[in-house]
DNA sequence: CATGGGTCCTGAGTGC
DNA sequence: TGCACTCAGGACCCAT
């Protein structure tokens, strides 16, 4: 599940395509393709110059020598692979972009939910690209401004940190990673976060996201680079797919929950129910969350 | 406007 | 052992 860091690692590893031409592009299965068929996408594409890879949330951008941009979402399953002509193509290969250097840009997906958009000059692209969040690296993301952000919604943490109209770039692995190392419970609703609460949490989503970027990513079955290697930030992570194992910082065991319709991971004894006056019958001395 | 639910897709996992 | 079934996940679209 490519979210920030994975994209991320991505881009810089796409950096050497900036200068290049794109000369031919070959669309084998048009669904790959939103908002244009096929043809005008290839039209618009072939013969420009890439001058610039940039990345906004978890999307991947193109900025193309005509002001227009390629943008590109990888969702769950899409990879990107910067091929050698002579490579093998592989199993679920939707989109081939024959490079001026000679290399090849590929995109593969298995399950067929990312993509390209192609978008002239002007066009603010898709809903989510046109109303997303800051980047939680901005620096005018302070504490004081994050706690305004939090107050302002109702639903719960996990919820408003997965939608990336509040923030961009979080996804279900680093939201979850979050939030135990801000000791924040996932079902607790946003609002009630005091201003210590949400400098917490901003600090813990910097952490993760940075910490997730310089081991290039999380990769829990399908993720690598664009040359196939995996990324190496899954043995950091402390509670995700850690369900049934022990907390390593109190020794609770994890457990696995559903909050806003997904799979989360908390730690009940670090994590507190924000609700339910519920409370750990065995009493850790050294991480009171508080 | 914020929120929640259905939808897309297919390999992996589960149950019989 | 094999088959049928369900589920997961990010963003979009829609209804409330």
């Amino acid at each position: 599940m490519p979210e920030l860091p994975e994209v991320e690692t991505i881009r810089r590893a796409l950096l050497s395509l900036e200068g290049q031409r794109m000369e031919a592009v070959l669309v084998i299965h048009p669904g790959m393709v939103k908002r244009s068929d096929p043809e005008t996408f290839r039209q618009s594409l072939e013969g420009k110059r890439i001058d610039a890879i940039d990345r906004r949330g978890k999307y991947l951008l193109f900025r193309l020598d005509d002001h227009s941009t390629l943008l590109c979402h990888l969702m769950m399953a899409g990879r990107l692979w910067l091929n050698d002509p002579g490579d093998p193509i592989l199993a679920h290969t939707h989109v081939r972009i024959f490079l001026s250097s000679g290399k090849e840009l590929r995109y593969q997906d298995l399950r067929h939910f990312g993509g390209f958009t192609w978008l002239k000059e002007g066009d603010p692209g898709p809903q989510g690209l046109a109303t997303m969040g800051p980047e939680p690296f901005d620096p005018q993301v302070d504490e004081g401004a994050f706690h305004a952000m939090l107050k302002r919604r109702k639903a719960t943490l996990k919820g408003t940190l997965l939608d990336q109209s509040f923030m961009a770039g979080l996804g279900n692995i680093y939201v979850d990673e979050a939030l135990f190392e801000a000791a924040l419970h996932p079902e607790t609703p946003a609002f009630r976060v005091n201003r210590e609460g949400a400098g917490r949490l901003l600090l813990a989503i910097r952490n993760v996201l940075d910490r997730g970027i310089r081991h290039r990513g999380t990769t829990f079955g399908t993720y690598t680079d664009v040359n196939g290697r995996p990324g190496e930030n899954a043995p950091t992570l402390q509670v995700f797919r850690r369900q049934g194992q022990p907390c390593l910082r109190c020794g609770e065991v994890i457990r696995k929950v559903r909050v806003a319709g997904r799979g989360t991971h908390v730690c009940p004894n670090c994590q507190r129910q924000p609700k339910g006056r519920s409370r750990p019958w065995k009493t850790s001395s050294s991480n009171t969350p508080h």
